[in-house]
This record gives C-alpha cells, sequence and structure tokens, in this order.
DNA sequence: GCGTCTTCCGAAAGCGTTTTCGGTTGACGG
DNA sequence: CCGTCAACCGAAAACGCTTTCGGAAGACGC
C-alpha cells in the first residue's frame, strides 16, 4: 500500500499549491472549473481519502453524531435498536458522517455523557430514544446547546426537533375499529405513564371510545410495566371484573402476548371471547395461535429520517422546532380481533 | 462555558511547558511524579478534555473500532445486536475508546469498507460477526493487515481472534438430553450449512447420537431457512416421513417456533407426541403455550470480550491466534422437552 | 573539583487539514 | 496606456496535541 497520500503531494504532482488542492476538492468558488477537475482527477487517480483527524482538528467540524442507547434500567433486547442504528449508519455513511454508541449504564452515566459532550464538541449531535413523558434530557440537552433529535416526544417538546408515531391516533384508530367489530366492552392495558407513549396511547384509547359514542369505564384502564408478565397480571385483573371485557387494546405486543395467556389460562380463547390488539408489529406476533392483531410503525425508515434531520440541524439548515415529524401506524389484522361473541350469535 | 481548556493553558498556570503538560498526562516516566500531580490536580481543577482530533492527528492512532453490521441480506432484529453493541460501547468506553458503526447494506459495500478501513486507518479495528463457513472476509482482514475479532469461527479462522459459542458441544448435549429422556427418534431441523454455527451444530447433533448409541437416519438430518416458515415447512416434511421423529433439535428458537405450529397443524402437541428444543433462549420462548425448551449462550458479555480482545491486539499485547474464547451455552429446561409418549405408557 | 550519570524538563518539529489574506494575472472600459 | 475589477491561486497561520532531541541541574564517585 505505501504512504497514504495527502494533499501534497497530489499538489506537487499538479505543481499546485497544498491550498489550492483542498479548496478544489471542497469545492470553493475561487476555483477554477478546470483546476477542480483536474485535481480531482489526479486525487482519483491516487486514491486520495482525507485524513479525517486532520480535517476535524483544523476545521473544528467533528461530523459524527453520536447515538445515545437506552439507559440500560432494563432489556436492551428490543427488536428495533439493529434496525434503528443501521438506518442511522447508512443515512450517515452517504454523507460520510460517522456514527458512534454512547451506552451510559444508568441515568448518571448520561447525564456525563451530555456534560462531556457539551464540554469537548467532539460529537456534533446526538439522538436520544425511549422518551419520558418527563423528560429531564430535552431541558438539558437544549441548556447544553447540544443540537439533539429524539426518538419520540415528551412533554416539553415543542421547541425540539423529534420524530415519532402518532400513538394517540393509531389507538384511537385500534379503539374504533373494535368499536366497529362491534365491541362495547373495550378495556386498555397500558404502560408506566412515566412513558409518554404510554400516556398518549391511553389518551387515544379514550379519544377511540368517544368518538364511538362509548363511555370510558374507569377499570377498564388498566396499567402495567411493560412486560408478558405485566400483560399477563392485568389481564388476570380484567377478567376478574363483574362485566369483563370483550376487546382489550393492549399498549404493546408483548404485552398482549401476556395478556393472551391470561385469557387461555382463564379457560378461554383469544380473538374468541376476548379480542386483543397489540402495538409494535413485531413478527413473532405472527408466529402466535392465533396470531396477534397489532399496529405496525415505519422503523426502517425512522433512523434514515433521524440522521437527516440531525444533519439539517448541526449544519443551521433549520430550526429544531421546524423539524417534527409524526408517522402514521397502520393495523396489521390477523387472528385475534374478531366480532364479539353474542354479536355473532345474533 | 468558555473556550475549553487545552494544554497550553494549564502550562502557563503552572510555568509548565506545554511538552511537560503533556507527558505528565500520558504518564511518561521522565516527570517527576510531584510534576505530574501538580498537572493532574489543575487539569482536574480546570475541567481539563484533550482535544480528540488533534490528540489522533498527532498520535496517529485512532483509539476506535468499527463494528460491522451483518451485511443486510435479511432481517436486522435480531435481539442480540442491542445486547453487542451496548457491551462493545460500555466496555470501550471504560478505556475511552470510541465505538462506531458501519452499516453495509451488501457484500459489496462490506469489501468497500474495509478498503477504505485499510487506506485510511481511521479504525484502530474491526468487530465482525455473523460468520460463515467459508467466510472470504477473514482472508481479506489478514491479508488487509486489519485487527479484528470476528463473533463466530469459521473454516481459517485458526490464525485470527474470535470469541464463539461452543455449538457442536451445546448440540451434543441437548441431544443426548433427549436420548436420556428416553427418545430413541431424535431428528434435526438445521440451518444452512454457509452459516459456520449451522454446520457446527447439526454436528454436535451427529456427535450426540452417536455418544448415546443412536444411529443417523439421514432422513432426520433436515435443512431450512432460518425463518418461522422454514422451521414450519421442514417440520411437515418431517411429520410425513413413515416412522416421524418423537423428538427435533432446532437449529434457533425461532426455527423451533415455526416446527411448534406444524406440530399443532397435524393436530399433535409440542412437547407430548413430539419434543422440541431451540436454540438461542429468546424469552420470547417463554410465552409460548407450552413454552419452548432451549439453550441460551452469553451475550451481555460477548460485546465487553470483544472489546477487550481487539483493544489487546491493536495495542499488540497478544497474537491473534492467541486470543480465542469459546463459550458454553445451557440448557433452559422449559415445557416442550418431555418424555416420549410410549416411555410413559410403559 | 572534575568527569559521568541520572533525573527532569523545554524547544521545536511535526501530524494533515482548513481558511484567511493578499497578490498576480488578464480583460476591459475609458 | 492607465486604472479597475474579476477571476484564480499561493503563502502561511492556525487547529491542539505528541514526541524527539537535547540541555540544565543535581547527585555521585574518585
Amino acid at each position: 500500500m505505501g504512504e497514504p497520500t495527502k494533499l501534497k503531494v497530489i499538489a506537487e504532482r499538479l505543481n499546485l499549491s497544498q491550498s489550492t488542492v483542498s479548496r478544489a476538492l471542497n469545492d470553493y468558488q475561487d476555483i477554477s472549473n478546470r483546476t477542480k477537475k483536474l485535481v480531482r482527477d489526479a486525487a482519483q487517480e491516487l486514491g486520495y481519502e482525507p485524513n479525517m483527524h486532520a480535517r476535524r482538528l483544523a476545521s473544528g467540524k467533528s461530523d459524527t453524531i453520536g447515538y445515545v442507547m437506552p439507559a440500560q434500567d432494563g432489556q436492551l433486547t428490543e427488536t428495533f435498536l439493529g434496525e434503528l442504528i443501521a438506518g442511522l449508519a447508512t443515512a450517515l455513511a452517504g454523507r460520510s458522517w460517522d456514527l458512534t454508541v454512547l451506552a451510559p449504564n444508568n441515568v448518571e452515566e448520561e447525564m456525563e455523557i451530555f456534560q462531556k459532550v457539551a464540554r469537548t464538541r467532539h460529537l456534533s449531535g446526538l439522538v436520544i430514544s425511549r422518551t419520558y413523558s418527563d423528560d429531564p434530557r430535552f431541558r438539558i440537552l437544549r441548556e447544553l446547546d447540544i443540537p439533539f433529535v429524539s426518538h419520540g416526544r415528551s412533554n416539553d417538546c415543542s421547541d425540539t426537533a423529534w420524530i415519532d408515531v402518532d400513538n394517540e391516533g393509531a389507538f384511537a384508530e385500534m379503539t374504533s375499529y373494535l368499536a366497529g367489530l362491534g365491541h362495547r366492552l373495550i378495556a386498555h392495558i397500558g404502560g408506566p405513564s412515566v412513558y409518554n407513549f404510554a400516556r398518549q396511547r391511553t389518551d387515544g384509547w379514550r379519544r377511540g371510545l368517544a368518538e364511538a359514542g362509548l363511555r370510558a369505564v374507569p377499570e377498564y384502564a388498566e396499567t402495567t410495566e411493560l412486560s408478558f408478565e405485566g400483560g399477563r397480571r392485568a389481564m388476570q385483573r380484567l377478567l376478574a371484573l363483574d362485566s369483563a371485557p370483550t376487546a382489550v387494546c393492549c399498549v404493546s405486543d408483548v404485552v398482549a402476548i401476556g395478556a393472551m395467556q391470561a385469557i387461555r389460562e382463564a379457560g378461554l380463547r383469544p380473538g374468541r371471547e376476548i379480542s386483543i390488539i397489540g402495538y409494535d408489529g413485531l413478527d413473532l406476533g405472527a408466529w402466535l395461535d392465533p396470531p396477534l392483531t397489532t399496529m405496525r410503525q415505519p422503523l426502517q425508515s425512522a433512523g434514515r429520517m433521524l440522521a437527516d434531520m440531525l444533519i439539517k440541524l448541526v449544519e443551521g439548515d433549520v430550526k429544531p422546532r421546524d423539524s417534527q415529524e409524526l408517522f402514521r401506524a397502520s393495523l396489521v389484522r390477523r387472528g385475534t380481533a374478531n366480532p364479539p361473541l353474542q354479536e355473532l350469535a345474533i
């Protein structure tokens, strides 16, 4: 391989100055087109690759963004992480930016990371995910003046950049879909309201009920942790009610699968006596018996979009509050959402 | 915040030269302990953070490793990606190295990445995963002289660094476990033999049979793609056999779940007429009815270990062939592996 | 009291870019 | 033929750190 070619050799070869070569490659206006072409051809031929470290030192920009993994309060086994990171990485690679991953082990470490990013400025911006309803990171990142985009909203995100799914709309749709099938007793198993998406989904359920002219029975609003066991226990509580619901909107597929288990354990069959709809669109839902009806959100593109947004932000092309994007989730009809039994009997 | 403190200010403050400060912070031998302490205290007090770009430019090292995501031939939804990346990132952060993620969209892009890494040397080393039996990357990375560690072995990996699970041992254990339960007709649904782990697992099944004194019926060695549908179809073929097996070792949990579905569709019940064991230890296996017996491999620590190995390699502390680590997988007993029915009947 | 070592530190030359600031051309109008 | 103005390009100073090389000071033996 030999020595990597630097600006100097390509300058000497063309009898130009180093600075001219640099500006030619960076498409400055004060370099003639003829020279630009000359330089580019030579660079191509010599296999020139700029030294990122030198470039970043001189320019003061890092052209690198950091993805902050969800603080490891729990499992990182969520299937979307891989897709999201891949999306980020490919979008960035297309613009020859880099992606580095930060993995704080807890909230304190996350704060330290923020502080350090603010001091060193080695990262041009951050992507955060798994947002809370009341998420201090939004305030802190704003105060530290770190450009960032969040995957998911929060209470005070009106001035920041984010992309999110219309959770409320999705659950309103889900609920009215069940109402359309004839269900009147539609319950909801929600997640901890510290998660913003959980709150939104509960709101959506309420809206869906209202739009269908149904009353929101207080006992039908269950809350539980985001796990199989959580879903199972919540469903057990619903089943113990005097008038158990005939349909349940679940905050996530995993919770829905837990609910299905509870239904089976009660000697009933999901999708017959009690309809279930989940959320996330996980493949594994299709492998169950019966396969889980759910709602799917676009993910493959989310990473790409987050990256694009953040780059625009960093380059100052756009203001945070002008880069907010809401996606729609779409219903995936499988086997667990059917008309209620008494309806069939009619 | 003001300007970030650089070496110069801390040098001026202590009436020392910049080079002394630098060497003090880097623990050079020719700096007195008194001075080192002085410098470190001042650095601490001033909140000094070295400028990575300058440091990397000057030293010629990048202190950054790249994780090459599996070329997106299929889904990136594998749950282990998140854990692996998190493990890598935390281990690296502890030594103030960085992790950047590369996401080639196909094999060609992967090769381009390798070439570029070799030319620019902006990454000190790479971690690759999802290895094939006949994996050209091992040769190429060796030729390009790029330090790397692989997550999984290959045919010619005797001279390179890797960590892997003892797939063969795991499947031998799995098979003899089934034999110990009384099964004589033990089939295997394997994955495409291009994957090294798939070949190893099939070998393990054969060894397990041999050790139990059982004959490997050729028709019992099924091969299929690594998906729910693949497992389902392979199981259907096994069920169509004149003498269907009473137990099946599956190459992965997802394949096993597909097989369970096929068993149910045939009017049988997994874990009674036909026992099933999967591999991966996915949580979701526990949510099925009956819950899937499987084998789990250590993952949380894999990322950490990969990172440590690679750093040692890059720093020249160790030779590739001396950093190879084999883990054991352990059986997770759940509900789908039981004695055969006729055995019970006796 | 003179060499010889250590021990410790400073000066300065990089590392490979970017970017500012001028300066040299040639065209062009008057 | 002179001044003016574009259009292009070169010189050189950063950017903040590492690292080599050498030198000053003190310790030590004789």
